[in-house]
DNA sequence: CCTTCGAGTTCTTTTTAGGAACTTGAAATA
DNA sequence: TATTTCAAGTTCCTAAAAAGAACTCGAAGG
């Protein structure tokens, strides 16, 4: 099976990463967030083949991740710019981020430091309870399906879940 | 120049990416997280081939991010469990499952859903400020180098920078 | 008019992935 | 005890994708 497949399951990790889960995608868009906009200063940046950061752009405009833009006094010069969907993201690229600091590098050795521009100080994003406001790390939250998905999905055989989602999802219980 | 030589830039999103920023590698980690541990389990339940995977799984041990450990009744069998270092990425995923509830799925066709063990509610995973708690989207945030990093870099010519991020912070100020 | 520039295409070679069969050392079974 | 099964890989061969470099094409600049 083809990883492409994987997109079509249900399964909102596995359609995320068909769309975005490919290496130079997400380089391209890490420089977006970076404010990278013009063709030639991505494929400088970035060192990848114009074939492929072509290939790349075109399938993240067709996504409605990136908007072609003609520049106001060049009509025939494009700006690639993030949309709101794109801009949706940015919690992919800070939880990267943030574990790339935390795991790879000594503590004084990191790379970035983040601030939040709205209350002005130095810190670290987490991911949160939207409830409770708590850190959530490691499984201290259940990614389960949602109610209509469980009861779509119960009389599966095991062969038939796994083909859906890719997983066997602890929710649905399956006579094997 | 080759996608994995990214990897070797000074840029944490880079680093993280040269070790699980590969479509295979994200799935099979979705998986542990889903509690997959098993050799097989993991090929059939994704489909990718055997030498894919075992190349895959091989690196993520080396990584530190799954430690394979012999079942206690059949030694020559194995498990696939997450490392603390493995579990940190679970930012990572929420980021991309939430992600692609909210964008790709209309709002009450969401396969997915989120409870928080501890608080017992269901929740959305937020990325938040560490210091005043407030929600982070879009650009709110700033992703800028450390002051021992700037420091170190300020003398450099704009190739050189490029060559070294893969992408020109806007903190250092360089004569083109 | 000639040259440069931005934004791609096209072409060839190398690398990686897909598919299927083979290996090896337990463990279960007859 | 011999024979099959099973988990966890290897090996090999083909197909698809990425790397590298050169080419196109239509504006803009000099």
């Amino acid at each position: 099976m083809k990883q492409s497949e994987h997109a079509e399951k249900l399964c909102p990790i596995a359609q995320t990463l068909g769309i975005v889960g490919d290496s130079w995608t997400l380089l391209i868009l890490r420089n977006c967030f970076m404010r990278t906009r013009r063709f030639d200063d991505f494929q400088q940046e970035l060192g990848l083949t114009r074939h492929v950061l072509a290939e790349r752009l075109k399938k993240l405009v067709a996504e409605d991740i990136l908007v072609k833009v003609p520049q106001k006094d060049h009509a025939s010069r494009f700006e690639y710019r993030l949309s709101p969907k794109g801009k949706g993201l940015s919690p992919i690229f800070m939880a990267l981020s943030n574990w790339g600091n935390e795991w790879l590098f000594e503590e004084s050795e990191q790379p970035n430091a983040y601030r939040h521009k709205s209350c002005g100080k130095d810190m670290k994003p987490k991911m949160c309870c939207s409830e409770c406001g708590e850190e959530l790390i490691g499984q201290d939250i259940q990614m389960h399906l949602t109610q209509h998905t469980i009861e779509q999905n119960e009389t599966l055989s095991e062969q038939q879940v796994i083909e859906k989602f890719g997983f066997i999802p602890p929710e649905l219980e399956i006579s094997k």
